[in-house]
DNA sequence: TTTATAAACGTAAATTTAACGTTTATAAAT
DNA sequence: ATTTATAAACGTTAAATTTACGTTTATAAA
């Protein structure tokens, strides 16, 4: 765990056959921020997880979850032990973003930020330690002011996810495993953030041969009810690797 | 240029209300790489730059161009000095890829990387810039034992790069200003890694409007001659933003 | 029995794609 | 001068897909 870095050594100059000198690299902090999505079904929502900062810089303020990379830990492994530390949850979806690196954006140290974005069942994260972080959902609409880039990044999460959805079964990690098409359908709807045609989504997204029909119903929404699907794993896994291409309208 | 970073305040536990402690950074070295792409259009390959490193550890093997994150400078910044040092072109195509940062990836200090790709056009970088740096053009068949994962970097540059050629004009940025379409045909093709159906080529370029057609030829390959090309700037960047969707088959 | 409504199903015109065949311009060979 | 070879440019059509709608069904409550 502790593996301090000699910077006798790091900050040299050492010299090169080349017209410029090279510098050894000096040492820089390493963060990853994770932008954590949910659906919440009641409300037809999608929802990103922030908590308040209890540490300076910027205590008091929202910022997206993070942490430091440890020196025995890749980023993944950092973004992952973060969301599992907030939400209990293991092995979910999740996928590297974009490398923040500005020179400024941290007032105190220079600080580089690796964000990832993980998908997450609403329905099955342990809201006790959600509590404990002082953390909360926000929608879309309702972000509040975020600490540095964080509210870039969920932009660009965004981005990745409706890019992501159009080509793979990836939506699907926001649902429990039995859903139904109408939340499916206001699912796609928050993600890409307008009004698809129900008639031409069903029609597209059963044609990919991802979705079993069941026999019974989610009487919730309506009296007659809208039947539950699973989706094929085997094909669930054909599609992950092989992608489709999907525009929703 | 100098910012030490003090180990006595980065090290220390810092506590925290949550059950986990709460570790601040370990300093980490942070370096670019960057797949830069070049398109012979006489041996009509797509090619990677890459050098023999001079200095530990690796010496004397095949990698991408590289450099350490300055205190100074963003991680663009530092892909696009990089990419100066060796060709002397400025303001080229240049694009984040990913993260890099197994815990191993580096025998010696930890040091993730930060990958970018970039395009340039093989008729106007300073060819004694790649020579004084004992760097040299790869095509893509041909690519020798590369360090550690850079030979993974170009495989997702690749992808990338083909993802990307297939939403918005980038494959440009590999051709001279002006260009024949066989030229840009035969350019896709290298993109793609496979055979592209000419005819139809030429109609889906020629929808996106972004061709404008000049009354001169290029006589080089055949004796009836090819139409050169350029694009039309403004179209150019309409698409880059608003984005096309072309399927090359 | 009627009504209201979410869910499910259907259709046809317009557009796009894929897979081909054909013509043209030119230098070199005859 | 005419023919030949060939890259470049242009054209066609059937099939597949998309778009933009309208219609029917199941059910609880009135």
């Amino acid at each position: 765990m502790n593996n301090p870095v000699n910077l006798d050594s790091n900050q040299k100059l050492m010299s090169d056959q080349s017209s410029t000198a090279y510098i050894k690299g000096q040492p820089i902090l390493v963060a990853v921020d994770n932008v954590i999505f949910g659906f919440d079904s009641e409300e037809e929502k999608l929802k990103v997880l922030l908590f308040k900062r209890k540490v300076e810089p910027f205590a008091g303020q929202w910022s997206l979850v993070g942490s430091f990379v440890q020196p025995n830990e890749s980023a993944v492994v950092a973004a992952s032990r973060i969301l599992t530390e907030f939400t209990g949850l293991e092995s979910v979806f999740l996928e590297q973003l974009h490398c923040y690196s500005s020179v400024d954006r941290d007032p105190g140290d220079r600080v580089i930020s690796i964000a990832y974005y993980s998908l997450i069942q609403l329905q099955s994260y342990r809201k006790e330690l959600v509590e404990r972080h002082e953390a909360a959902w926000f929608e879309l609409h309702d972000i509040p002011d975020l600490v540095v880039d964080h509210a870039q990044m969920i932009t660009d999460a965004l981005a990745k996810l409706q890019d992501n959805a159009r080509r793979r079964p990836v939506g699907f990690n926001l649902l429990p495993p039995k859903f139904t098409l109408p939340q499916l359908f206001k699912l796609y709807q928050e993600i890409y953030q307008k009004e698809i045609d129900d008639r031409n989504f069903r029609k597209k997204i059963l044609a990919t041969g991802l979705l079993e029909k069941l026999d019974t119903k989610d009487k919730t929404t309506s009296k007659k009810g809208a039947f539950h699907y699973q989706f094929n794993k085997s094909k669930y896994h054909q599609l992950e690797t092989d992608g489709y291409d999907i525009l929703f309208h």
